[in-house]
This record gives C-alpha cells, structure tokens and sequence, in this order.
DNA sequence: CCTCCAATTGAAATCGTTTTCGGAGGCGGC
DNA sequence: GCCGCCTCCGAAAACGATTTCAATTGGAGG
C-alpha cells in the first residue's frame, strides 16, 4: 500500500481566509463574533468553513490564551458505582455547556492524584475537581495547596467533592455525619444495642465522618461504643464480605451491622446468607449511599440516601460557574431511606450459623 | 480583597532558561532527551526545573507537533456498569502509559457522538475509542467515516469497541452472536423451548448480534421463532421491568425468558417477583454480560460472560499502540457462567400469579 | 602549528490562533 | 471642499514549545 504524498496537515485558520478571498483575522472575526463583519463577508467565510470541514485548533487558541474548554476530574474508581453516578452528573453540565471532560482514575493513591493534577496543570485545565474521600496526610497536603496556589494563580478553580479540605474554597459534600447518626438511630430505634460497624478504610475523611454520626448516635442513646464491634474493610464489596466474615469468626454478639457504604453492606450480606443467617430475621443490616444498584439487592437494604449525581452537577457548576469567585461550599442533605433489612433484633439462631464458617 | 497585581502567567520553558543561565533549547533538550546535554548543565536546569514548579505546557507542545497524549473516548453512559467497566479497563492502559482520557456521554444519541468527534479532533487527540452498539444509519455512518478519514489523515486513530463497522478498521467486539447461541442452548437444553427474547433497543447492532445468535439456536433445536415472545426495551433496567411486565400481561405462554443484558434480566426478576412468580421454579431467566454487581442479585443470574474489561484494555492498546498500523479486528470470546436461575421448566401457577398485576 | 572532529550550545523559524493597532473607504455636516 | 466618524478589514505580534542549522570550544593527530 501506498502512503500518500500529501504530509499530514489541518485545514487550518488560513486556509480558510485563502479560500474565502479574506484575511485570517476576518475568519477568526466570524468563528467567534462580537467584532462587526459584513454579511457577505461572513457568509463567504461560513461557507468555506463548512466546504473545507475546517476545525479549530484548540491548542493553539488555548495557547494563545482563550480557555481550554476543559476540566480534568480526578475519581477514585470510575468502575464503583458511587463514583460513576458523581462522574455522570458531572458529564450531563459539561455537554450542556460544550465543555470536555478529562477522567482519571487515581485508585485511591495519593501520589497518583498528584501526578494526575500536575498532568492537568500542563493541559491548562479550566478547572479540576477532586472526588473522594482522601488520606490527608501532611505532605500531601502540602503538594495539593501548591497545586491549588498555581492553579488560582493561573485563573483555574479546583473544586473539592465529597470531603472536606483545607486546599480549596469550592467544597461540594454529603452530610456524611449526619448520615451514619441517621441510620444508627433507625437501628437504635428498633430496639439494637450491639452493632457491628463496618468502616471504611483507616484514614479516609469519609470514613471519620460516617464513623462519628454513628457513635454519636450510639452515645445519645447511652449506649457505650465497644471496640470489640467496629472494624474497618476496603470501600468494596468484597471489603464488607471479609469484615463480615471475620466478624461472624469472633463469635461477639450483636444483633445488626451498619456498613459505611452500599457495597461493603452487599458484601455482609452475602456472608451472612453463607453461613445460613437471614437478614432482617436474624441480623439487620443497613448501608449508606443508595447506589442505584441497591434496589435490587434482596432483602432490600435500608440505607441513606445520597445525591451522587447532583453532587456530581453541582461540583461541574461550580467549577465552570464563570465571573463567580465567591467561596462556596455546598453540603447536600441526606435522609433514610426505609426497605426490609432491618427488624427488631431476635436470638435464633445467631450463636449456631446453620452452616459452618 | 485586592487583587494582585502580577499578570496570570506560568513558569515557562524561557523562565527555566533565564534562571539557569542557557538557552530554552537546552532546556527543552534536557526535559526530552536524546540530545547530548553536560552533566552539570542537566543538573542545574533540573534544579531550576523543581524549584520554579516549572510545566510543560502541552498545547505548545501539541501546537509544535508531537502528540497530545490525550485520548477521547465516546461511550454511551459512565453510569452504566457494562461501560463503566470498559472505562476502567481502558483508564489502567492509559494510566500506565502516561496518557489521559477525555470521556464523552453520548447517552446514546448519533448526533452528540458526531459532535465530540468534532471536538475531540479540535483537540488533536492522539486516537478516538467509540464504545457501545449504535444505529448505524446512512448519515450518520457517512459523517463518520469522513472524520475516521480526517483523523487517519492527522496521523490519529479511531478504534471502535463493542460493535462491528465499516467505518473503521480497528474494532474490538465481544462475541455476541456467540452468546447468544449459548444461552439459548443451555435453556434450551434445560427443556425449554418458548423462550420470552427482551431485545435492546431496536437498530442496534449489539441487539441484532445477541439476538441472531438466539435465534441460531432455537432453529438448530428445530424450534420455530413465535413472534409473540419477542419485544425491544431499554438496554437498563426499568426496559427489562417494563418488557417483562407487559409479556405477563400479554398471557403467553413461556417457560423462560432471555433478557439481551444483566440489566434487563435484573428488572425481568423484578417484575416476576412482583406478581409472584419465582425464579428458577417458575420461570427461568437469563441475562448477558456478567457485570459485576450481578454476583449480588437474587437468584444468581445464569448469564453470559464478556470481558468488558479486557475489551477495554485492548482498545486503547490499540489506540495508542505506536508505530503499529496493521488493522486489527479482535474478537473477544464469551462463555457461559451458571448461576441459579435456569432450571427444568414446570406448570405450577404459570398462569396463575400468585398476585394480580 | 594547523586541521579536523566530536561534544555542547544557541538563534531563529515554526506550529495555528487571537487581538491590538491602524488603514481605507464612505458619508454626513460644516 | 474638508473634517471627522463609522464600518469593515488586514498586518503583525504575541502565546510556549521543538527542531534545524550553525557556531563555538577543546583536544587529537599530522
């Protein structure tokens, strides 16, 4: 096969002007409006546009100054549903306001997220916004306060969402506190003393946060927090299995299990049903987000909800929102949300699982 | 609050060259390589480097010449687990390349496809992954192959992943037909033979791949397709919900039901718990794709698995796989994953739902 | 001492756009 | 007839990097 002759080059901005019998700056006059052309002008320019598929080259406006049209997102894990909804919300505002959108996943590694922003930083991002809970450990946040200097020094926003952070004004959050106080009281209410908690990873904001509503509720009802019923597990599924399980291993006694999120609460319930408890008969089980997955989990599992994707939106609003530079930080409400796992507490069977481990 | 006075401006690659006392040349040539550079000079710019916080910025860069390091990606719906799944398989190739991903939602819409190929190519991407099935209409095919043609002109890539085309040569496909059959084939195996089809959307490609091979099996069964056990829906949930209930208000008669992907077959069990119906004893049902949070449902959902993730990982080898421009058409296998949802057919309150709908 | 070569470095052109600063023409008012 | 204003348009200077071409140095070899 032949390669063609022809090198690989655009149509770019001259060509068009060539082609149109005028000036580059007449053809960068019509493509952006505001400056006054005359009509034949313009309709010459605009048919030669189309004739030639002429397409901006945005590095070069870019790089002459104008805006990217770009925000990079950094996400933990664009595969966990609590962060695909996040990640949707976030596209639906960027196609409403031509904007693109840079993805990475950092996994949960600090260090890449800092890596991923300084690639943003080269690519002169509008905006970055940072989803997830994090380690806040000292010297990352020392690199992420720079970055967040720089960033603002170039006239670009980062945007904080779902923690709260020292680095930047813009924060969008779930009332993650006021969430795990929530479901531990519905628990309380249903007459549980001794209830297992699932945290998430050591160190995450989000866990400290999910973490302290419940003991705070624990501690309303006078109810004093055994060590002995809290662990933590990855923000998995799998990590709620694993917690479960070794939970089940200890033999201590409780009657529920308040998972810090939807997916490890899938996982408890899967190592319940192994080892032969149902749910909410034997054990009740809450979680915390309703990810959409939830509904068709049996039984269905009562959680709080959580507004991903308008966190999602909101965080893009505020990231693109233009002259505005006021500091905003947006705490979105959360609220129960009632289906079957959890009942008044029973002894049947929770000392003999009717399968071995 | 004052504002500073210092003009918005970065550390640039002349910057680096002031402080270290050489030519931006050099310095260019010691963040590149390749060329000869003294180890005292490379040391000092390196030290200037890290003490200025200097970055490159990329649309010079791409301006210039060298490529952009940025892929586009153009999928359905970062919310939907089947592609969230591809998202991530293609987000670990990227990440371990030093690339970054722009993700577009096309929610499924033929013209907002065109409309980011028109904005990734303004953006020079390196290559462009198209993922999920498409109604591959005559204008919307010719659009399309004149930007694959105007992308391979520019020395970037398009690759297409989930269906098959004419646009491209770079295609990476699940083996649907293939499933299809297999599926069908252990139903039919199971003794059933008036199997309920929940289609995709119509036109699609994937729809008429999943249900060719559905098809296949039932004449090499020498069974006769009846017309009445076939309808379209969504590719979600709520389509298979909404199929699913509207075949139990039709009152033909099935024995099991073929949802075309998990998510249907998940809102197909929905709506047989609903008026009663239970799975496997009195209806079975299968889905397609394993996506993860499918191990979750109950009863374990028969399906067919495709490595979604893989699919991902290939199309951005691809897609970024340098020198290499041999076309390549991969064609990933699937297999049967038995779960709990296919038993023998049986007669018991078939026709007579426990509750009315 | 002269020539030649290798090793380093720099000056300047280039990529495609936007924007500033004027220039050219037309027209009304004096 | 001249002045000044408006409308429309173009030349040229950025933006920040890479790369070509050439220059400088120092040392080796004759």
């Amino acid at each position: 096969m032949v390669r063609r002759a022809t090198p690989i080059r655009n149509v770019t901005i001259s060509d068009v002007a060539t082609n149109a019998g005028v000036s580059a700056t007449t053809v960068s006059r019509v493509l952006n409006g505001g400056y006054p052309v005359a009509k034949p002008t313009r309709l010459q320019v605009e048919k030669v546009v189309r004739e030639l598929g002429y397409i901006r080259n945005m590095h070069a406006q870019a790089l002459r100054g104008t805006s990217t049209g770009v925000v990079g997102v950094i996400i933990h894990d664009i595969a966990d549903p609590y962060f695909s909804e996040i990640a949707a919300g976030i596209q639906e505002i960027a196609a409403a306001n031509q904007r693109l959108v840079v993805v990475c996943n950092s996994l949960r590694d600090p260090a890449s997220e800092l890596r991923y922003v300084q690639m943003l930083r080269g690519q002169r991002v509008d905006a970055i916004i940072l989803t997830g809970g994090a380690i806040e450990d000292a010297a990352y946040l020392r690199a992420l306060r720079q970055d967040a200097a720089a960033l603002k020094q170039q006239g670009a926003r980062m945007v904080i969402c779902g923690r709260y952070s020292s680095v930047t004004t813009h924060t969008v959050v779930p009332d993650n506190r006021r969430g795990g106080e929530l479901i531990t009281q519905h628990l309380i209410e249903n007459g549980h003393r001794r209830i297992v908690e699932i945290m998430g990873p050591d160190n995450f904001s989000t866990t400290a946060e999910r973490s302290a509503g419940h003991r705070q509720a624990l501690a309303a009802a006078g109810i004093e927090v055994d060590p002995a019923l809290a662990l933590c597990g990855g923000f998995t599924r799998d990590g709620g299995y694993e917690a479960a399980r070794s939970m089940l291993a200890s033999r201590v006694d409780f009657t529920a299990i308040y998972a810090a999120n939807d997916q490890m609460a899938v996982g408890a319930l899967a190592a319940l049903r192994e080892v032969g408890l149902s749910v909410p008969e034997d054990v009740s089980v809450v979680g915390f987000d309703d990810i959409p997955t939830i509904r068709d989990v049996l039984p269905g599992l009562t959680t709080i909800r959580v507004a991903m994707r308008e966190m999602g939106r909101r965080s893009m609003e505020i990231a693109i929102g233009a002259g505005d530079h006021k500091p905003r930080v947006v705490v979105f409400p959360v609220h129960l949300v009632e289906r079957e796992s959890v009942a008044k507490p029973s002894n049947r069977n929770r000392y003999h699982p009717a399968r071995p481990l």
